[in-house]
DNA sequence: CACCAGGCAAGTA
DNA sequence: TACTTGCATGGT
């Protein structure tokens, strides 16, 4: 019985140390500012990430890639720069409501920001309309460094199919579940995250190919 | 052709 | 509270 009990406790940091040792140090966020880890957070809600790429690349051709200047475009002309990502009319007035946001609440400065805590800041992203649960602590973990854990459909998808969760789930009980289970360390959150997404892709899509999956027994 | 991708908010009962 | 629907492009 404790020997079950030790078990389940010990297979997160389990499935991370296999995660790591077959596919190496992931380096997320594939950005280069704070801003643009924001604005992929965005732009990538229900979207393939290579579709994000074109509208960052697009953005940062016309040097558009500043709090400054994305407050002053429109949402209009936002929209035509980020069209490969698809929903670009709703993601171009999300963007804007997080610059507009960043401006009023903390003079443009997204330094300030990262110096509230936690906790607080969590509270305050999520109150910006269009920002939900996961892409509140993308930013907090991958653009502030803030010690809180990322789940996703991947994620979700991996615990369901491991039998650690039964049927669809709380996104905080799934957080939890990684969180009280690993050191607060946001380096540990940012490459378990990114491990988890990978594995998705190559082998936890809706379309399951368990064949050489590095969790096989897990 | 159908289905999916690193969600979220608004509407309905 | 618990479903359902709209949003939309580009790859497989």
């Amino acid at each position: 019985m404790n020997k079950v009990i030790s078990l389940r406790r010990r297979r997160i940091p389990l499935m991370y140390k296999r995660l790591f040792a077959f596919y190496g140090p992931q380096k997320w966020w594939p950005a280069k500012t704070r801003l643009e880890v924001i604005v992929g957070a965005i732009l990538t809600q229900n979207t393939n990430w290579g579709n994000v790429e074109r509208a960052i690349v697009s953005l940062q051709r016309e040097n558009l890639l500043s709090l400054e200047r994305l407050r002053k475009i429109s949402s209009s002309v936002l929209a035509r720069h980020i069209r490969s990502c698809g929903y670009y009319n709703i993601k171009a007035r999300r963007l804007k409501n997080f610059v507009d946001f960043v401006f009023c609440q903390y003079d443009g400065s997204l330094e300030r920001m990262r110096r509230q805590p936690l906790v607080r800041l969590r509270e305050h992203i999520l109150s910006v309309n269009g920002v939900g649960p996961e892409t509140a602590d993308s930013i907090l973990l991958y653009a502030f460094r803030k010690p809180i854990f990322v789940v996703d459909a991947y994620t979700q998808r991996i615990l369901r199919r491991h039998g650690i969760i039964n049927g669809p789930q709380d996104y905080h009980q799934m957080q939890q579940i990684f969180m009280r289970r690993l050191p607060r360390e946001p380096q540990l959150f940012n490459e378990y995250h990114a491990l988890l997404v990978r594995v998705g892709k190559d082998y936890c899509r809706t379309q399951p190919r368990c064949g050489q999956c590095p969790l096989k027994g897990l």
